[in-house]
DNA sequence: CCTAATAAAGACTAAATGGTCTGAATTGAT
DNA sequence: ATCAATTCAGACCATTTAGTCTTTATTAGG
């Protein structure tokens, strides 16, 4: 799909959307967010489930239940989503997927990677998730196609 | 693996094996390069059909047959090889995998990752294979773990 | 206490990706 | 001409990822 993998896509769409919708209401419900963000039902909440398991979300059950953040969102960054659903090395590891690769005995593409790679990962944790939710307040920014 | 299939961690290790090799022989051995890379042979024979489709490699069948480059390997470039393997929009296309995201209603992530592709573009398209062959002959790069 | 709405859990299916195998076509060397 | 080494072609299998479905446990509200 792009360098992520759609469950990501799916994570990082989805805890945009609840810091929005628990905004007004304790709980975002998950099968209101799968229909306004396009995202099929079952498969979402599984990758709500794996937040959830990650100490990233809580959940309740029954009547008006949904997702909300176990933490503050002020304190979440996208790079902890990322990090949950791909794994914790995808701004760690080599782009050509060698073992030792590194500053002595590197790749070809290390020198230049490496550098990408960091602000790559900056890209993820610096941005707030509250920072976010003003812009989908305002209408600046957008979920959906 | 990495933010690239293997399919194209293969493509690219494999091209710049071959742009090694071609320095001494007419054409570099398939079974020679699966065995020296650690790839599996048959898949990588794909692979590389791909790119011989695709007009970067040239074929040659029977004994001392092998691959070669179709082109000069100082006019091929890496991107050359990735928008091949993994399509072309690669570097162009929504992080979040929205359609019309753009500088108008744009994603929470299109500020940043706009800015961001357009490095990793750049870092592609800017390694020549003629300087990675270099610093291989050197020993100060390699393409294995 | 009931009931409707909801998340959790897990079995299952579908599609994409990675990988294997066999046989045919081609080539260089003997 | 023959033979061994090689790529090419395509069928096939395995693993991973994406997506569906059904059942159970839980919750709020009447």
């Amino acid at each position: 799909m792009s360098i992520l993998s759609t469950r990501c896509v799916y994570a990082l769409r989805a805890v945009m959307y609840t810091a929005l919708a628990t905004r007004t209401r304790p709980y975002a419900s998950i099968r209101e967010m799968a229909n306004e963000l396009g995202m099929p039902f079952h498969f979402l909440t599984k990758v709500l489930q794996d937040l959830t398991r990650h100490g990233i979300l809580t959940s309740s059950r029954g009547a008006a239940g949904g997702v909300a953040f176990a933490r503050a969102p002020t304190e979440i960054s996208l790079l902890d989503i990322v990090e949950i659903v791909e794994g914790p090395e995808l701004f760690t590891r080599c782009l050509l997927g060698l073992k030792g690769c590194g500053d002595r005995k590197p790749c070809p593409l290390h020198r230049a990677w490496a550098a990408e790679r960091k602000r790559l990962k900056a890209l993820f944790s610096k941005t707030r998730l509250s920072d976010i939710t003003r812009g989908l307040m305002e209408h600046t920014l957008r979920l959906t196609d």
